[in-house]
DNA sequence: CATTGATCTGAACACATGTTCAGTTAATCA
DNA sequence: TGATTAACTGAACATGTGTTCAGATCAATG
């Protein structure tokens, strides 16, 4: 059987993606065959390349995705006023994003080993482009004597992975909601940074 | 040709552990085959056979290795006066004992879901008793009044986390030691955890 | 020196892999 | 209605996989 009611390319192809993304988070992509990716979609293995030219460009496709939305997510922020303001929209911003999506951010920390040399430098410079400007807000903070930090680039890389973290134990049905985590981790980041918070913290 | 020279097996056991805990790091252990294994030994795939029943095996026992030794120098160190003195001392062992180990640090975070459910339950289990060692001293100082976080747990999450990353950007010909780094990351913790630093922190 | 036993080779096993492609199906269009 | 063609199947390809095992090799032992 073939071409079967309401089975279109703008169907498939989506459902590769996703299924592809949900198989690489859970299992690390050298650990998926193209067929369970196709058996997953409905599909034989051999219709997947109707949609992706191989199982290398899959994957890179799939992070290069997702940091260039992660990007263009930062891009659309409205100009923060100064760095304390700045800091406090980028750690929202990251928590937001990544919190419903870990799916990608597993496959985006774990499977950048798995890429080809030229794909690898090209989702590493998307990677480096959005920490950098952490790292440009952190600096600016440090200059103005509005923070207190050792070392700016190194503070840049903690915060990065302190936030990154919370999509290893974060639960949609917890105690806590994204917007409650994100308070949180902003009153430790802000304190991290050598800035004085008010109250305790209730949601 | 077989039993070359001075080729023994306290030799090929200690040099196969090695080669997988590099080969697992470096590409994965999904993308590493028992034949890469053996060549990076200077052996047959077949004589690995007489060391590790199988592969899952290999993965599993460098896993539960490197966590019950991360343990056991936890537990070697002196009991602290107060809370952040303890935190002081965790922050500190964290990082010298990761630097070193970066190999062992990227499989016991990436290489889990490649564990069967019975080995994945017991690393998790050496895993969880790790960080709740530092959930304990973060609780610790909140009762006191110490430390100022909005969560006990969450902050132990971002303490981890943070800490963990270290092994991401640290080179070992850097500007900073491994000590340096220390000194670095226990000022951001203790701030971060509402402490009140002195100086800006020069080495 | 003859024998033993640990250590390793090399071939084989059954099966899985990414990828290609001729052929089949069915929705669409003239 | 007949022709076209996007979408898909199913088989095949060369190669790689973890694992087993009979047999070769050599250090050590009596």
């Amino acid at each position: 059987m073939a071409r079967k009611t309401g089975s279109h390319s703008q169907i498939t192809g989506p459902k590769i993606q996703e299924a592809a993304l949900q198989l690489f988070a859970r299992h690390g992509y050298a650990a998926v065959s193209m067929r369970q990716i196709a058996s997953e979609v409905g599909v034989q293995a051999g219709a997947l390349y109707n949609y992706v030219p191989d199982k290398q460009t899959l994957l890179s496709q799939l992070l290069v995705d997702h940091m260039q939305a992660l990007l263009a997510a930062l891009d659309e922020l409205p100009v923060a006023p100064d760095p304390k303001a700045a800091l406090e929209q980028f750690v929202r911003h990251h928590i937001l994003y990544h919190v419903p999506r870990p799916d990608e951010v597993f496959i985006s920390y774990m499977e950048l080993r798995n890429l080809t040399p030229d794909n690898h430098a090209r989702v590493a410079a998307l990677r480096q482009d959005y920490e950098g400007r952490l790292a440009i807000v952190l600096q600016a903070g440090v200059s103005a004597a509005q923070f207190r930090v050792p070392d700016a680039k190194i503070a840049s890389y903690a915060i990065i992975a302190l936030l990154t973290g919370v999509v290893n134990w974060f639960d949609p049905n917890g105690r806590l909601s994204a917007q409650g985590v994100a308070d949180e981790y902003w009153q430790m980041v802000a304190q991290l940074v050598g800035l004085q918070v008010a109250n305790g913290g209730d949601t």
